[in-house]
DNA sequence: GTGAATGCAAACTCTTTGCATGACT
DNA sequence: AGTCATGCAAAGAGTTTGCATTCAC
């Protein structure tokens, strides 16, 4: 029997971290266990608010940096100026994010032909690629209902 | 006989703007014709460094963001923090960005295998598509001898 | 016990806004 | 002439840093 996937997460990325002599101390547990029961991206003030009171500010930034650095968390910009944050599952799928210019609306979305044509391209880049970030701007269907 | 590219492409963008009423003053060329030059991204601060004496910080976003509302130029995140804009040359081609998370270096590249995945993936989604980002994440072949 | 993590507040960077002035059509 | 663009300086948002304290190992 397997603990849920957001369980897995959690852990791995608490290990990961305890591996190389990184203390989780409640911050960053706090960071950590938050982002595991997300199944999509969040803001560092998003993160911050959910949290606030019992962690600081800066210990959120520093936990997702952290995070980030070692590639248990994707950095994703979507151009409002917040960087957004979601967790790294490795082997897991994978998705990327259409957002909306009208309402600002996100949503997620996978596409294996995409990915297959990600992969096949980065066969024949002169560069190692560690991953990569696809976004889609448009309007969803309500904002182009109404206008 | 055409004019090269860059200049159809500035008055293309003043064009545009003209149509709709709005002014061409010294800022709004000064930015137009500096991107006109640029093969790949500009970030907000490059071009008020570049314009710095000629043109104000405030006038430079302006530009920036009404050009980018327009359509005319992109605008491009990179991680880092800063916006980065580059034109659009309308039926151009299109390219997209690898940066090395080492170094930092940004090198364009162009995919028509990609484009046509993003294409047919456009069909499938519930969202009208304006357009697209692509951002590969990695180490640039100088970074990965090194270290 | 020791070094790392945390919280707070101050500092910073990038970007936006208010307002008076100046310029384009 | 009238409207829109510009510059400057101040404000704002998001993020980072310094430092004393607390906590995990």
């Amino acid at each position: 029997m397997h603990a849920s996937p957001e369980t897995e997460w959690a852990e791995l990325a608490l290990g990961a971290l305890a591996s190389e002599g990184r203390k989780a101390g409640g911050a960053r547990r706090a960071v950590v266990e938050l982002l595991a029961g997300q199944s999509c991206c969040l803001s560092a003030q998003e993160v911050a608010d959910r949290l606030r009171g019992r962690v600081g500010v800066a210990s959120v930034y520093r936990a997702l940096d952290l995070l980030a650095r070692e590639g248990l968390v994707q950095r994703i910009e979507l151009g409002d100026g917040a960087a957004r944050f979601e967790r790294v599952v490795p082997g897991g799928d994978h998705h990327h994010h259409v957002v909306c210019e009208r309402c600002g609306r996100l949503t997620p979305f996978e596409d294996e032909d995409l990915e297959r044509a990600m992969h096949r391209l980065a066969g024949r880049l002169a560069h190692t690629v560690r991953g990569h970030d696809v976004l889609i701007r448009g309007e969803c269907s309500s904002c182009a209902r109404s206008g």
